[in-house]
DNA sequence: ACAAAAGTGTTGCGTCTACACCCATGG
DNA sequence: CCATGGGTGTAGACGCAACACTTTTGT
């Protein structure tokens, strides 16, 4: 089957930037697909159907390529460099997404050709998706700043310690606790919870939970949390 | 000449979404252009060619369409909806751009099928592009407040008196004399000409210019103005 | 008992907001 | 001399940053 048109179209692809966050760091989910140049790690992404949304791609490429699926997304920028792929004329929608890497398909993710990078020891991509990445960092940083999406990088049930050591991580610098403390519980999106954590070998701390219900009737107006 | 592909391919275009200021209003630049469904207005824009980049397509298509050139465009977002064009897919890029309206143009675009609107007086677009300049005022309404974008919309000398309009047309709230000058040469981005208003029935205001180089050494780092 | 992390308030400083009058200029 | 906008300071409220010790729990 072929399709044959008046001019020459550039192909349109969409790739995923999905961050992960485990006890340890903030991680990137990468993949080593067949096709990419010299067998580069890369980007989870792919080529757009002609009955699909963009959106529904990148979900269904990340599905595919790496086993993760229902997670945030959010569309990050596109990326239409002449010569960003030497082989032919592509333009990418790239997207972003956030995930917890202790609820979530981390064996699903591993099973494929797929694979979790600490963001700080990331080997060079194929194509320009370590530029996709830098611009995907940026965004996570300055978004992480006045919207809770660090949420989703979360489980659902999470200690302070844990919502600050996420911001710590993100935001690259080390943040006061009772400041830190003072301002999340002040916005009025967490949910004290009659729970403490489990088998930690000193003091369990209290489990909070982030109310989405109080936040969606707030982001009908202006801004929050602010760290 | 034709060009055929194994798989279908979205068309790819982009789309510009200009905002115009002059002494009334912030207005919106449309084309009324052959090609779109019962001859609606609708936003400068058309297909991105194989050698180009998407900005340099949007550039072009503006000044084809328009006769503007010379302006700030950042891209703004991505749409690519299935339906959004009823004949076939495709997919646009869409660009938002800024020009003062009293120094830049206005003749250029006016030859042309093409017009200046003010923007709580607009028509109904074509496709979807009352929805993407929903998304570009929103975008630009968030942007002014944390950096200094909005200087483009502005002639070269202006005066506080100006600047602040400029911010309460974007804003849509009008904001205090005092505050607002304190605060806007207390960034350091102001300065301060020789030279006051020409022509005017009243005292003349002095003027201003924007200080772009210690702009640029600034926005290495952090954040900056807030309205 | 000790190690490890949880949890908790106050003070000083700077920033934001609210607010009203006199001045310069042109007609 | 009048109309029009230009230009200016202060006081109170609020928010932010800095800072150290006690409590709880498990081993």
């Amino acid at each position: 089957m072929s399709h044959t048109y008046h001019y020459p179209r550039p192909g349109l692809t969409v790739d995923v930037v999905v961050f992960g966050l485990d006890e340890d760091d903030l991680k990137l989910l990468l993949v080593r697909g067949g096709e990419t140049p010299q067998r580069r790690w890369s980007l989870p992404g792919g080529f757009v159907r002609i009955d699909e949304s963009l959106e529904a791609a990148a979900r269904r490429e990340l599905v595919d390529e790496t086993g993760v699926s229902d997670i945030f997304i959010e569309q990050l920028y596109t990326f239409g460099r002449v010569d960003r792929d030497s082989r032919e004329r592509v333009v990418t929608v790239s997207y972003y997404g956030l995930v917890n890497l202790s609820e979530h398909t981390v064996t699903a993710a591993e099973s494929k050709d797929a694979a979790w990078f600490a963001i700080d020891d990331m080997p060079t991509l194929a194509f320009d998706h370590n530029e996709i990445v830098e611009v995907a960092t940026a965004r996570l940083r300055g978004k992480v700043r006045y919207q809770p999406i660090g949420f989703e990088l979360l489980p659902q049930k999470f200690t302070l310690t844990q919502l600050q050591r996420m911001y710590e991580k993100i935001l690259e610098r080390s943040l006061d606790k009772r400041n830190f403390r003072k301002k999340a519980l002040a916005t009025g999106l967490l949910i004290e919870l009659d729970e403490v954590e489990q088998d930690v070998a000193h003091r369990a701390a209290r489990l909070y939970r982030f109310d989405e219900r109080t936040y969606r009737q707030l982001a009908a107006e202006g801004t929050y949390f602010e760290v």
